[in-house]
DNA sequence: GTCAATTGACGAAACGTTTAAGAAGCCGTA
DNA sequence: TACGGCTTCTTAAACGTTTCGTCAATTGAC
């Protein structure tokens, strides 16, 4: 079933077909319905692997996921798809490799299929040179989430200091002054932002951590459990708050205090970042920064499109709104550990 | 960059490079070595647009996920994905309608990239003629988790009804007799699966489910809460304990429990299905039956690259493992209550 | 030394589409 | 009548591969 079985049926010629499926004008008003009538009666569909070739430009978007199976990503996911959908591209689902870094084959593929624009989530610095070996120039790059410096790249984010800020703040109003961080890996643009957000905010306060109270660890629930256990260790007492690196980490950390007899938030307040789905459970019901994630996928495909078709804008950076969620983790610090 | 430059650089004929590039054999050992060196050189990669023209087959699978923000269906991806990855196929990602329902445009458009086969999650029973409307008959199709009827396609899961009654033998046999169903929507073969099995095994140890204690719902949370809530309010009284079609109602029902003051497992023992990431979590420490949905992914990709190479096999259905899980939702039946 | 079989390489057609360039018909105006 | 300017349609050349059929060169057997 190809242009040519229609035209033939038709009467008309392939390229009027293929005008008519295209919507280009010059194509007069019977013929063109007669070639659509045509065309739905036989099922006929363009072919766009064809299309592909010949026009040398897929409706095909490439998005990298950092962590398929961590829940931060789906929903970004969806929102690419969604707003690809409507644009009329499909989207190649790829993740990178286990240690977070980008794995070259996997953009290798990417390309090899003809992606027209690429969308990466949370990128790290030492993948930069990759997407410059392997990705084509005329191949548009969105990165989201996290963002790495001087690389052909747009942008879409969320201010991640700001949040930061104000969620240390909301630990400081509630009279917190012992609080550790749970950083993620400062190889993160995101979660180096947070730390500084964190750490600016409560140096305001005069507030000072302690060497010890102040982990990094990979972004995993595993990796907050173990790191509040080496807390409660070396420092030998909870903490009144915890400032983590995400939400993943503030959930491990929760479980490790109550594995050792303490509760949340009455002994120790919790703090994430991204406000995964789960985290709004009335299970967990966990303070956290939200990241719109959902619309941060659409945007990262509007910013592709619009490179598609003026490559020469300059570089842009989106920065979406975030917000501050108080919920049941973290509550007003003891009297007695205010201080 | 195309076979062409090679050809050229490498003093040999475009076939030839051709062959090289294909691992084909009928080509000298010298001129391969050379080839590849050149290619390599000159960092030249196969256009995949244009082999899937000239060759009518893509190296691409289609995977339509029902729902992509469902914590359930992202790790189902990653087999897929990983496996696909391994087999040298891309993964075109697409999500079913709000409804559970499938989209037709959504079919059609990964038909109209060629794709080698397709891959679905959660079919409801009318999304069966829009299946073979749309697919050519020459692409495979693999029905993950719930199966229609009928239809030209390969179908991968696990026994439901079986995980069912394994799971209401571990609340009968923790003495429980006032035991509740809330169920998926009967449309999804695998929660009437699941639904039947509750019955079964219920049946079998002499317990009939009142009208208002079985009642159906939609797999989310908050559907889960607002069946829970019925539940208390037609019954008068919680009942002992409760199955529920899936983790996401399950999560959903103790959400109401504890707003009504109830605690779980003390006074009531809560059980869903799946097994979702978060139900392990310390915080939940759900009782369910596991599906072994990564797994799940890979097989799905190896029954339809079978086919694909074997299009006359006759249609399979493979069932994998499944796993009663018990954690901390399910305990004990009061004494009181068991009667 | 001859001939058949094998190996290694090539030429060219095809896959289904897009699109530049051009032809045919029609209209109105000079 | 002749002609420029529309509109509508067609012809044909690509896009980058794969693969069939052919052929020259080499090998091995006699």
């Amino acid at each position: 079933m190809t242009l040519s079985d229609v035209a033939k049926q038709a009467g008309v010629s392939i390229a009027t077909v293929s005008y008519v499926m295209n919507d280009r004008g010059g194509v007069g008003e019977r013929t063109r319905a007669n070639v659509l009538r045509i065309a739905d009666e036989l099922g006929f569909r363009l072919n766009r692997v064809a299309s592909g070739l010949r026009t040398g430009r897929t409706q095909v978007l490439g998005l990298v996921l950092a962590d398929i199976t961590n829940p931060f990503y789906p929903e970004i996911a969806g929102g690419v798809i969604a707003a690809a959908a409507e644009a009329g591209f499909q989207v190649f689902l790829s993740h990178g490799g286990a240690d977070g870094r980008l794995d070259g084959e996997v953009v290798q593929a990417l390309c090899d299929h003809q992606c027209g624009a690429l969308i990466f989530t949370s990128l790290v610095v030492s993948d930069g040179p990759l997407l410059s070996d392997v990705v084509p120039p005329d191949v548009p790059i969105v990165q989201t989430v996290r963002r790495i410096p001087g690389i052909r790249a747009d942008f879409i984010g969320i201010d991640d200091r700001a949040g930061a800020r104000e969620e240390a703040q909301h630990l400081i109003d509630l009279g917190h002054r012992d609080i550790a961080v749970l950083a993620g890996p400062s190889a993160s643009s995101a979660s180096s932002e947070r730390t500084a957000g964190y750490r600016e905010a409560l140096a305001e306060a005069g507030i000072e951590v302690s060497p010890e109270s102040m982990l990094e660890c990979s972004l995993t629930g595993d990796a907050g459990t173990r790191a509040a256990q080496q807390l409660l260790e070396s420092r030998g007492h909870a903490p009144s708050a915890v400032l983590c690196g995400n939400d993943l980490i503030a959930l491990g950390a929760i479980d490790a205090f109550l594995a050792h007899g303490l509760s949340v938030p009455e002994d120790v307040s919790v703090a994430g970042y991204d406000d995964i789905w789960f985290a709004s459970s009335r299970l967990v019901q966990l303070t956290t920064v939200r990241q719109p994630r959902h619309e941060m996928g659409r945007a990262a495909v509007s910013l592709a499109l619009e490179r598609l078709a003026e490559p020469d804008l300059p570089p842009r950076e989106v920065i979406m709104e975030h917000e501050l969620v108080v919920r049941r983790t973290t509550a007003r610090a003891r009297a007695g550990t205010a201080a």
